[in-house]
Formats: C-alpha cells, structure tokens, sequence
DNA sequence: CTTGACCCTGACGCAACGTCAGGGTCTACC
DNA sequence: GGTAGACCCTGACGTTGCGTCAGGGTCAAG
C-alpha cells in the first residue's frame, strides 16, 4: 500500500494551514485521492506533487481560479497567461511605488512639521534651552533673550501659516461650490481645475509645510 | 440655506461609486450630515473636504478602519502611521518585484520551450520547411535529408527530456517520501533539501526548458 | 478507559465595495 | 393630474482566500 499522509502532515510538509488544504479541497483544486473510512482526508505522493505545482503558481501571483484553470487544462496558454499576469505586476508594482513615493514625501514633510512643532514645544521652556543650535542662527537673532523672542515669532508663523492654509482650503471649496451652483457640469474644465486646486491644496495641506 | 448635494452629484464629483458613498456611511466613515424629509441623502461642503481627505488617505493605501481613526482623532501620531505605512509598502514592493522578476524569468524560459514545440510542428512538414534557417544549421546537418532527420532526432529529445524531468520529479518525490518514512522530522535539514529539490525541479519542469 | 492530539463538517468573519431586487421620489412634459 | 424616466432608499448576497471558533467523532498511548 503506497504512503498516505493526513492534512496535518501535509500542511506541516507544505508549510500550509489545514484550513487551507480543507479549502482546497472545498474549491476542487486539491481533493485528496483518498478518504480513510472514517472519514479523514488521505493524501498521496501526486497529490503532494500537484500541491507544489499550486503553491508555485499562489506565489506567481496567480488566483486559485486561475490555477484550476491552468492546472486542468494542461494545453493551457501558459504563455498568455504569463503576459497578462506581468502586466498586472507591472502596474501594480507602478501603483505601489507611486504610493510609497507619496507616503515617504509625506513622511519628509511632516518631520519639517515635527520640527515645527518641536519649536512649538520650545516655547515652553522659555529662555532655556537645551538643544543644540547651530552658531548661524544664533548670529542672526543675536542675543539669548532676542533669540527667545524669534522662536516664539517662528511659532506664530508656523500657526498662522495653518490658519492661512485652512482659510485658503475653505476659499476654494467655496469656489468650487459657486462654480457647481453656476449650473458648470462636474466634468467641466473650470470645475476639475478646481477639484485639482482642492486636492494639492489639501496635500499641502496634510504635508504641513513649514514657512 | 447652504448647498446640498445629492449622493449622485457628490459620486460623480468625486468620482466615486454611490455604492462606495453608502458604504462609507454605513461604516460611519462620512455620515451625510443632513437627510432630505423624504430620507435623501444631503452632503454638505465640509462633508466634501472630508471626503477628500478620505480619498486621499486612501490613495496613500490607508485601510479605512486606520483612516477613520486618523480623521476622529486630530492628534493622531501620523508620523508613526506614515512609517508603518511605508514599511508595508516597501514589503509588499519587494515582493511584487520578486513575482515579476519570477513570472518575466517563466516567459523567457517559456519562449524556447515554444521555439522547441516549433521544431515539433515542423515535423508535420515533412521535408518541406517554408521556414527561414540560417545557414550554420544547414551546413552542420548537410544535405536537405540529414536535415529533416536532424530536426526529428531534436524533437525527439525534446521529449525525452520531458521524460527525464517527469522521471526525476517522480524520484524526487520517492525520496521524499522515503525519507519521511524513514521517520525524519518534516523540519530535518534533509527533508527540507529534498522539498528545496523538488520545488526547483518543479519550477523547471514549469519552465520546461530546451536541452 | 481516559486523556491529549488530531480529524471532521458547518458556519460566520473579514475588506471594500459590486450588483441586483423591490419599492418610493422627483421632475418634466402632456 | 397622470405618467415616464431618472434618481433615491434599504436590505442582502457575492467576491477572495482563507482564519477562527463550535460541536463532536477518532486514534494512540498509558
């Protein structure tokens, strides 16, 4: 009698879960060959091999239905189906470095912001202050108590900036409500110009540059 | 009275589905802040900007479980969320480049598996080949005769080797088997050299490379 | 015979909507 | 005032690939 092996076993080789071989079988992309009369889920050598064969297509990238499809029709167009699924990648791949792009720039901005509000917390501190400045601005500001007093103008400048930013975000929604109540069509060039001018305004916005 | 927009004029504002504006009610994620009597949906300008911002966390890949609770709370630790958020991104990046690296390697692989089942194809014709060979092939195999032997005796190893590899898939898998027969652990060294094997084997086999 | 490890079959949950289904509402035109 | 067409509402199920109980047999060892 050939070597039959239980779920557990074969997910432990697989480096599965049960739940997905129970799954697998479910679907009909992996039914075992074989049932013990109890009932318990035997599986052989093929059966092992042809699970390997899914895993490597799961890894691909390829959709459980679209392994069914391959694997039963072994005159498949692999080559096709390799194509489209690059193409796939490929713009996910453009997708997902657009975002990360984003989110670092994101990031980078808002250490500026950080650092703002780091002034911020400065100003608590009062004449005293811990941190290392560089010789530059203490130049320019001159003495300690002057230099106190441009930490806290900066701050009011970091603030009002938000003010500015927030009123300017409310002034172009107003815009862009006028413009709709004026009867423009939401595809209206006028329209997504502003719908644009919304958007950076809100990148901008979310970015909190400082001044 | 101020402006208020019907859920179908805010989808096509923002083009999103009024699905996707139910949707984001029902999770609570922008609840109209006004119904007509009749239980129309009533959006409002600062509803607008909110959606934006929505659309835009979303953009940066943010679920809407983490959006909704960067919108609640203002002094949510973006920095934070924006660095996880980038270490996911990264991740996924590199596997996805992975995938793509592994499915453009299948396609190459694959393109002379298919210039091998053109030799196969070519056998149909006989001696007749309407095809354009250069002539370092030609003057190996001499005369037109030698030839159409010549690209029978190729084809021939073309699936004897598809005979090799299956053969070897097998005895891979024997292998594995026997050694887990043998009563080695599935996390042995050994055992994970033979998988390690029989997943190259069946990658090859996949890309069912030329002799 | 008991105990612990394993197996079974449902069945619900998740993320973010898409897609009907059945049924009011609004607006314009006759 | 009636009617057609466009638009709105609330369920509720489908999708993808399993995770995670829940309730209940099975197997091997002591």
């Amino acid at each position: 009698m050939s070597v039959q092996r239980t779920v557990g076993e074969v997910a432990r080789l697989a480096q599965v879960s049960v739940r997905t071989l129970h799954h697998y079988d479910a679907v009909g992309l992996l039914p075992p060959s074989g049932r013990s009369d109890t009932g318990y889920r035997l599986y052989t050598a093929p059966d092992l091999e042809r699970l390997q064969q899914i895993l490597l297509f799961r890894e691909l990238g390829f959709s459980l239905a679209e392994i069914r499809r391959i694997m039963l029709d072994p005159g498949f167009d692999r080559r096709r189906a390799l194509s489209a699924q690059r193409t796939l990648l490929a713009d996910r791949a453009r997708r997902l470095d657009a975002m990360r792009a984003a989110v670092d720039d994101a990031l980078d901005a808002l250490q500026k912001g950080i650092a703002m509000e780091a002034d911020d917390l400065f100003e608590v501190f009062g004449d005293f202050d811990p941190r290392d400045y560089d010789d530059e601005v203490r130049r320019r500001w001159g003495g300690t108590d002057a230099y106190a007093e441009s930490a806290r103008r900066t701050t009011t400048y970091g603030k009002a900036d938000w003010q500015a930013i927030k009123a300017e975000g409310d002034e172009i929604t107003a815009a862009f409500v006028a413009a709709l109540d004026r009867g423009l069509a939401p595809d209206d060039p006028a329209v997504q110009a502003l719908a644009d001018r919304h958007w950076h305004h809100l990148a901008r916005w979310f970015y909190t540059p400082t001044p």
